[in-house]
DNA sequence: TAAGTTTGTGCGACGTACAAACATACTGCC
DNA sequence: GGCAGTATGTTTGTACGTCGCACAAACTTA
């Protein structure tokens, strides 16, 4: 328990400034004190520092409205202030790069590991990579995030495990990044580097409640509730994948039974392929039972029926459970596009009951998966540096 | 979006003191402070007003420490404070009664009323009951908590539906008592009010994160996250009841299948009592079985195994989501005492992922139902006048 | 009796938001 | 062109709340 003293104000009123301009774009001071309630002064008096720093720069005054009035002058972020960098860390590639406070990704390195190797080589790859990226930047940047699969400890900032990478296992990747490069480094794990990624730079702009849902060879979720993303006790929570809904049903890798994982994956969408005999079942993806769907093949759009109520059943017990209402998909189901996320919203209506004034929605972000990512390794940053939570 | 302001941070402060004080019981100022790690004066300013306003006591000295020094007075609450007054709507049946700061009942009254009658006529005989309890009290109390069974909007004060009583449908009941009494009124469902009777005055005493689970006919459930109730849009979230464990499996009154509720409340216990010949079947309780389990019945240890299961797949799945790692048993489950709560906790454990300094418990709260939930609506009203977020 | 230790309380400094008043810049009307 | 009306952004003084420092009070040990 922690006793709030007036300076912490100070942080929170200008993480929150931050927050508003991310999410409603130019913004005046005047704009500002009405949409938080306070006095044009208390604007003033946070963003005037930040303009000074070159973290915000004042736009072309607008056009005054038919009243008349001093033309406003819209503030947001200087393009020419300092960037963000990402690293995308999975088994066996690295990817880095810079993000601008805006979203903008550049200076992208790749670089593949041994995923069996030594932590020394693992390390030497990792930053001589990162290097190449920071690089080009031509001020240090606020801050490095790191998006990563597998189980991490985000407070800690140390990878616990990484089944399909056994070097990383334990490794305090935070203090040997910040260490070397001498910058704020923040870690959390893929899923919720998406949730983030949407928050600051996608569809989850200006939520305050909504899920990110990552499907593929495996099943994960990440939540932002009531204005924060969720992280239980040292970073775990959504561990989906592993919910059962169905009981004694099928095995799954984790040695249990009937795991949403065994329905709603890329695994039982092959199996289903070979078993109605679709052509190449091993390559099948959403992207491609929806294009086969809308040319025609009946078979097909049985399938991805049955795919949308499978990924509809966790989501809607997820709905049931938090009632966030507002649900991002990534990873395969969102190469499914609109079909796929209508049908899975569909699916979702029938399984939750019925309740006044709620609205529940279910979007893709089809952007370039490791695009996402980056971009959510980015707005882990943004978090951090805005200490959103009092 | 609203911005911090000065004032805000001293409703804050006297808030999380008033918190520690419930969480750690009779304290002095020093140790406030080092709880707090804030400076001794700070407690001073926050605690004085208190005590004048004869809502805290000081104590008597304690001894010094070995060291020697000046021996600490500790604080608490004071017993002659004004008390809450607690409302618990059950369908055809309220109660009242006051509860102390310090979470004694007293003032109990009852009134049954017909859950298909006129509007008028309830609330006369919710006011005529609730004012019975309230001449009791030697001073106004700080409010009125309602914990109700059904559907709440707890933003609006509004009871939206009891399946059971169609008289509340709709029922404006806060802006009514408060109205009438002239006292600030909250309401919450009947879950809810479990968690936060729980938290102020039970096993959740100073627990930042855990869930309170109720199972009898019906099954639903309430989460305290990060130091705060949750509460979805308009009051919702925790509907756990319905989410779904067994795809395709049995119909549910809800109108889907394979609910949790159809694997995990009283129905499924009476079916199973008969399917397997036990004496008795249509009363059949958790008690019951643990009784019978325990004088050698293995029939009875069978079915309440199968039952620790079914109710732990679902507390299971939450912990998935959510890694609360703490949980209290209420309603039927509860009166299966620590015999059932362990098997439970071993159930969840296997189906739980391993991670590591996780440690997941689960307890009963076998309280007389009506008490804890007349404590917690008492709660709410705690809750309400702290309040404890920004 | 003296030294050491801890509790609880005044006082001034500091950080922050707020209210009132003012300069600035635009629109519309005479 | 001049003037009233209106909205933006700034200056100045005030209120609220925490912090650090110094100090009195009360206890233990030697």
């Amino acid at each position: 328990m922690m006793l709030v003293s007036p300076s912490d104000i100070g942080a929170i009123n200008r993480g929150r400034i931050l927050q508003a301009l991310y999410d409603n774009g130019p913004t005046s001071r005047a704009d500002l004190a009405r949409l938080a309630g306070v006095n044009r002064t208390t604007v003033t008096g946070i963003v005037q520092p930040m303009i000074e720093e070159k973290l915000l720069v004042e736009g072309k005054a607008t056009r005054s409205a038919v009243q008349g009035g001093k033309p406003a002058r819209p503030l947001f972020f200087n393009r020419d202030a300092p960037m963000l960098a990402a690293v995308l860390l999975l088994p066996g590639r690295i990817q880095t790069c810079l993000v601008t406070l805006t979203g903008e990704i550049s200076a992208l390195e790749k670089a593949p590991f041994d995923v069996n190797g030594e932590v020394e080589d693992f390390s030497r790859i990792l930053t001589e990579t990162l290097a190449r990226s920071l690089d080009q930047a031509t001020q240090p940047p606020f801050g490095i995030g790191i998006a990563a699969g597998g189980m991490i400890d985000s407070d800690k900032g140390v990878i616990v495990t990484v089944s399909l990478a056994p070097v990383l296992t334990g490794l305090p990747i935070t203090n040997i990044l910040s260490a070397h490069f001498g910058l704020p480094v923040v870690i959390d794990h893929h899923p919720r580097a998406l949730l983030v990624g949407d928050r600051w730079f996608g569809p989850g702009r200006g939520q305050q409640n909504f899920a990110a849902i990552y499907t593929g060879e495996v099943l994960g979720g990440a939540y932002y509730i009531n204005g924060q993303v969720y992280r239980g006790l040292a970073g775990s929570g959504g561990e989906l994948g592993h919910t059962v809904v169905q009981l004694d049903g099928r095995a799954c890798n984790c040695g249990k039974q009937g795991c949403w994982e065994t329905i709603a994956t890329l695994s039982w969408l092959r199996r289903e392929a070979e078993r109605v005999g679709l052509d190449d079942p091993g390559t099948v993806t959403s992207a491609r039972l929806v294009e086969d769907a809308e040319s025609g093949s009946s078979r097909a759009e049985e399938i991805l029926d049955r795919y949308a109520r499978n990924i509809a059943v966790g989501i809607a017990n997820l709905q049931q459970t938090l009632s966030l209402n507002f649900y991002i998909l990534h990873g395969d189901a969102a190469t499914g596009g609109a079909r796929l996320s209508g049908s899975i919203e569909r699916h979702v209506r029938s399984f939750v009951l019925a309740r006044p004034n709620q609205d529940i929605t279910i979007v893709s972000n089809g952007l370039g998966e490791g695009h996402t990512a980056l971009r959510g390794a980015a707005g882990l940053v943004v978090s951090e540096h805005l200490k959103l939570k009092i």
